[in-house]
RNA sequence: GGGUCGGUGGGUGAGCGGCUAAUACCACCGGACUGUAAAUCCGGCGCCUUUACGGCUACGUAGGUUCGAAUCCUACCCGGCCCA
């Protein structure tokens, strides 16, 4: 007889409430359909997605199936939840897209080669609803004085800021998925991140009132930096799952950047490492801390971007700081053209070129300040040009600061 | 629809005719220290360049007044609050 469902998340830290722990547990003895909602904001999922992709994991682990929604119709929305400023709209044709593109990212965590596990695009219902019938079947049940009385309203009207009224109903299109999928697939499980927790609420709610059945929300913590914000983003941008925004070799740097108050959390959340492992880990103090962080870089690449990628990214991580062994494999690469090696380009504008620098002017700060370095040695005179000899066969070796490496290759 | 207040750089938010590429704080970047961590200290943080008391662009949008505007005027767009 496996653990509860319940009980492995518990174990994990993936549990911050649940709406009828007891009665949820009970129904987790038994298989049962669950579903989690992506919104397609952009062609990518991100680090901050990675909680819920984990529940997801770890019930369909224990026997139950998963139901992955990509929301093409509630993207058409903008969930207002944890913002205060209105979301901007996106088009049908950049939803459409970016439903396609997570779609595949989906099936790294939820294995949808064999069972019946299903990813659908609530637009496939929520584009036929007739406003008039929606507001008669589905709006009478939810109270506006109720709605406005959450944090997610109260907040943004407190601030003086503006809620309209596609936003209001955003919670209503949300508690609908979950009464469709209850009727068409049986699902009786929401999961998500804490933020989300009076949406799913509502989705429960609904259920109870139309069809006289308990349905079940569970929410996970939500992972944030150590001053509090929601982690997934930094100041390069967001932490992309799509290995061409962001390599894997960056992204498994991300995790070993991490602070290190964050680790024990992300060891049990986000890993699937056994729980003793995890536990020993968690042990480790002062310098130690690096090897698990070490685990949990490589743990969590090798869930989104493979084995091999997060070996080879573990490998040039070795290399670049630790033993100098080894190659930097890994690094990302951009190709320059022979001819203009030949020629000769400047530094400034390799750094541009690799991303390394955001403008000319940054490149030059950057190498004024001491932090460039071509190859081993700092880059002292902005106007220094880079020759074709300079390049080595396997590639010449940019560093921004102490961390952030490029690899410049001779490309055709 | 009426009244009123407001829209400034990634965020908060000063400036209210020249001294302002624009105070401050946060975030971020580089250096030192370290453990590829945190804290701390130092420097930086619109774009371009021949790096210069240089050029260009920027304070919701479009015009206007002025030798000179983020700062004044007009129209429009967007938002808060009050009234309807």
């Amino acid at each position: 007889m496996p653990a509860n469902a319940l009980d492995v998340l518990d174990a994990r830290g993936l549990i911050s409430a649940a709406s009828d722990a007891d009665a949820l547990r009970r129904a987790l003895d038994r298989p049962l359909t669950f579903y989690v909602g992506f919104d397609p904001t952009a062609t990518s999922l991100t680090a901050g997605h990675l909680v819920t992709l984990m529940m997801a994991h770890h019930l369909e682990q224990a026997g139950h199936r998963p139901i992955l929604i990509a929301g093409g119709g509630t993207g058409m929305i903008g969930d207002p939840s944890d913002r205060l400023d209105t979301r901007a709209l996106l088009t049908h044709e950049d939803v459409a897209a970016n439903v396609a593109a997570i779609r595949t990212q989906l099936e790294r965590f939820v294995d949808l080669s064999e069972g019946d596990a299903l990813v659908l695009n609530n637009a496939d219902w929520l584009a036929e609803l007739g406003y008039l019938e929606f507001l008669r079947d589905i709006g009478r049940h939810f109270s506006v004085n109720e709605m406005l009385a959450t944090d997610t309203y109260r907040n943004r009207l407190d601030a003086g800021e503006n809620l309209n009224f596609i936003e209001l109903n955003y919670r209503l299109l949300q508690a609908y998925d979950f009464l469709h999928l209850y009727r068409e697939y049986g699902c009786t499980l929401q999961i998500a991140g804490s933020d989300q927790w009076s949406n799913i609420l509502a989705g429960v709610d609904l259920i109870r009132r139309v069809e006289r059945t308990q349905a079940f929300g569970l929410v996970a913590p939500l992972l944030t930096t150590a001053e509090g914000a929601k982690m997934g983003k930094t100041a390069a941008g967001a932490v992309w799952l799509d290995p061409g925004r962001r390599p894997p070799f960056d992204f498994y740097q991300f995790w070993i950047n991490l602070a290190d108050g964050l680790v024990a959390q992300a060891l049990g959340m986000l890993t699937t490492l056994p729980m003793s492992e995890v536990a020993a880990l968690r042990d480790l103090r002062g310098p130690d801390v690096r090897r698990a962080k070490q685990a949990l870089a490589h743990n969590v690449t090798a869930t989104v971007h493979g084995r091999e990628a997060a070996d080879a990214a573990r490998e040039t991580a070795r290399s670049l700081f630790a033993d100098a062994t080894g190659d930097a494999e890994a690094v990302p690469t951009t190709l320059v053209t022979a001819a203009e090696l030949e020629a000769g380009i400047s530094i400034v504008d390799l750094l541009v070129r690799t991303d390394l620098a955001p403008s000319r002017g940054a490149a030059r700060r950057l190498i004024a300040q001491g932090g460039a370095y071509v190859g081993e040695s700092r880059a002292a005179d902005p106007e220094a040009i880079v020759n074709r000899s300079q390049v080595p066969d396997d590639g010449l070796l940019l560093r921004a600061g102490r961390k952030r490496y490029h690899r410049v290759v001779v490309g055709p």
